[in-house]
DNA sequence: CTTTTCGGTTTCGATTCGCTACTTAAATGC
DNA sequence: GCATTTAAGTAGCGAATCGAAACCGAAAAG
């Protein structure tokens, strides 16, 4: 019945990737994100593009739209139709997306992927996600330390970093 | 029996996300991952710090393994202890991790974890993690494309983006 | 030499997945 | 106007996966 010493350490993990998960982590659901991205609106659409079985496709949308990620809508000139769309939430997620794909780039498949993601102005593919600094230099490794709240400087600009 | 004029639409979709996700799409995959960059080696910590069951997460550990994400080590100085370990692989998800946890920390739970991230060297948070441009400008929605190959400029460097 | 610790494996019931067939409502063809 | 097709799901059901709890073997500790 002794208090665990470590008590303090299993707190060193609250954090926001199990409510993440819960939104993100079932199987298909970045599958559908990345066709929603890739311009993909409807249930048929989905369906032959991902191959996916269409009681979980349905599931996977139904969850989608109740956590924000997608809205769903009637199409007004075709009312057999419904419009999936992301929503600004669900569009959050496109640098944890292209992180993935680029991960798996690199350490997978060891091709570019097609489509590439370019900047518009200039047709140049984006940079590799990384970890970077307030001011925007790429971090290493060596560079990272897991800090407590109170040992953080948040600067003088408060809490920027979380937007 | 006529070929689809929208075929060519259907290859848009050969990215490495779905390669991604054969290793990382699992439950509780990205968790143990988390746990490992918070300094988690053994077993029985794991268990303990994620609350998963023991045969899971014995599979789980064991597919991370396989797939080159953590290495699985007998402990010199006592042989009952199996030590797991992030490769280089496994630490290159980091930004995957991170931009997953960010997204969840402003969109659903809504507050910074613990413990935080930070430059060594000014104990700062990192920034957001984002989509940029080739020399480090955050991209929006509204900059990005997605473009074929053959209208990707990959500029005098050849194929750095994808390293 | 008995007990505890570590890293699992086994068992088994509860979920979830995924294939196929069916349904309902709206549009289209004739 | 009536039959057909299309869009977006449901329903049924077997297969695979998950998860709680008990069990196990080897090594270390007392």
């Amino acid at each position: 019945m002794d208090a665990k010493l470590r008590e303090p350490l299993r707190d060193l993990v609250k954090c926001s990737l199990p409510a993440a998960l819960e939104v993100m982590g079932e199987r298909w659901s970045f599958m559908i994100l990345r066709a929603a991205f890739n311009g993909l609106h409807h249930f048929e659409e989905f369906q032959s593009e991902l191959g996916i079985a269409r009681n979980i496709l349905a599931n996977r949308l139904g969850r989608l739209v109740e956590h924000g990620i997608l809205t769903r809508t009637a199409v007004a000139a075709d009312r057999r139709k419904i419009q999936y769309e992301l929503t600004e939430k669900g569009a959050a997620l496109l640098p944890t997306m292209l992180a993935l794909r680029q991960w798996g780039e690199r350490w997978e498949t060891g091709f570019r992927a097609s489509p590439v993601l370019v900047d518009k102005r200039d047709m140049r593919p984006i940079a590799p996600i990384d970890v970077r600094a307030w001011d925007g230099r790429v971090l290493t490794k060596h560079e990272l330390l897991w800090a407590l709240p109170e040992d953080v400087d948040y600067g003088e600009a408060g809490l920027r970093a979380a937007e």
